[in-house]
DNA sequence: CTTCAAAGTAAGTGAGTAATCACTAGAACC
DNA sequence: GGTTCTAGTGATTACTCACTTACTTTGAAG
């Protein structure tokens, strides 16, 4: 099981560091309750009750991963606007966005995740939080009123989605549509 | 258990109805893995293994469910616009959404959750099948172009996110732009 | 060489899971 | 009156779940 490295001995906060990362994964395809603290713990090379004593429940451990799939949207959003400002740095953050949304969809597949669980108050808490930073982020970055602001996050979820659902891969001629539709609105509605 | 009516016999039909209903609502709150078949089956006034017999897997009554919501979704359009065509009938299709929204979210609280459910194959392609339905006919009723179609839909999202997240009841600062933002796009894009 | 805290696990808990099986009450037809 | 069909259940299976208790290993400081 344990994958070619025999069993290195890691610092806790290490070992939390490599448990969120499996725990995004696992998170980010099965949702709340789909996701095994049993599956994650493996995927992280440790035993099930070490994940416990490193975070206590599995609600604490979830509510980590949300917060730091929001952290990594904020960095990936600083560095796309690093040294640009105003419809420059939205355009920027958006392309990088689906940039994202192409490559490695985990995190954001993750994020909608979160969205579905926020059925759970400690997880809609740090939904909330999480998104109103992004927003509050781009706001500083581009100083973008309320109505591109919207327009830009409303394209955000759709196109998450879209991806969601594989439209991104192998768009059906109705995603077609609506991905150029973005397209065009990103570039006119500018 | 039994709420007060004492076990009524229903036809197959109607109990399978019934069930769907139940389902809707569970699923809504936890998603694919979070509805169990038991407190469903309780919920339709059954015992479990007769849900089975009904729907064969979970899976199956989940697929049932997921569809059922986008034809839910369908009606609500098709009613929204009736007598109206071309801007006036996105309008009122868009009010009747956010009215949707804010007075019984289940279904679309639903509906995000078959989002996240989309790892399963199934699913996913039922999904891809009602969220193509939605848009072929919103394009049939209003004849909208892909760019208000991609708005239209772009906002949909949106608005869903943040009434998962519980920013349509009480909204944050951050949310409140983000609606505002929506409102005017509505108003001056259209 | 010893001590001691931190890293880590083996073994197990009770509760819940989807799914199956063998069965029955009652209406409908002949 | 007997047969057949339909709606429905009780009991159980094999398994997974989050979580706990009690234990062992390891490495560095004194």
């Amino acid at each position: 099981m344990t994958p070619t490295a025999a069993a290195e001995r890691l610092t806790a906060p290490e070992r939390r560091e490599q448990i969120l990362e499996a725990a995004v994964t696992v998170f980010a395809e099965r949702g709340y309750e789909g996701a095994s603290t049993d599956v994650i713990a493996r995927m992280a090379g440790i035993s099930q009750p070490y994940l416990f004593r490193l975070f206590g429940t599995k609600r604490e451990l979830i509510v980590a991963t949300v917060q730091r799939c929001f952290e990594d949207t904020e960095r990936l959003f600083e560095q796309a606007a690093r040294g640009l400002s105003g419809d420059e740095a939205l355009m920027a953050i958006g392309e990088a966005y689906v940039e994202e949304l192409r490559q490695s969809p985990l995190k954001l597949r993750a994020q909608l995740q979160s969205y579905s669980a926020c059925d759970d108050p400690a997880i809609r808490t740090v939904v909330a939080a999480g998104f109103g930073g992004l927003v509050r982020l781009v706001e500083r970055l581009t100083g973008a009123d309320s109505a591109r602001l919207s327009t830009f996050f409303a394209q955000g979820m759709l196109l998450n989605v879209l991806a969601m659902t594989g439209q991104m891969d192998e768009p059906q001629a109705w995603a077609m549509r609506l991905i150029d539709g973005c397209a065009m609105n990103a570039k006119l509605g500018l």
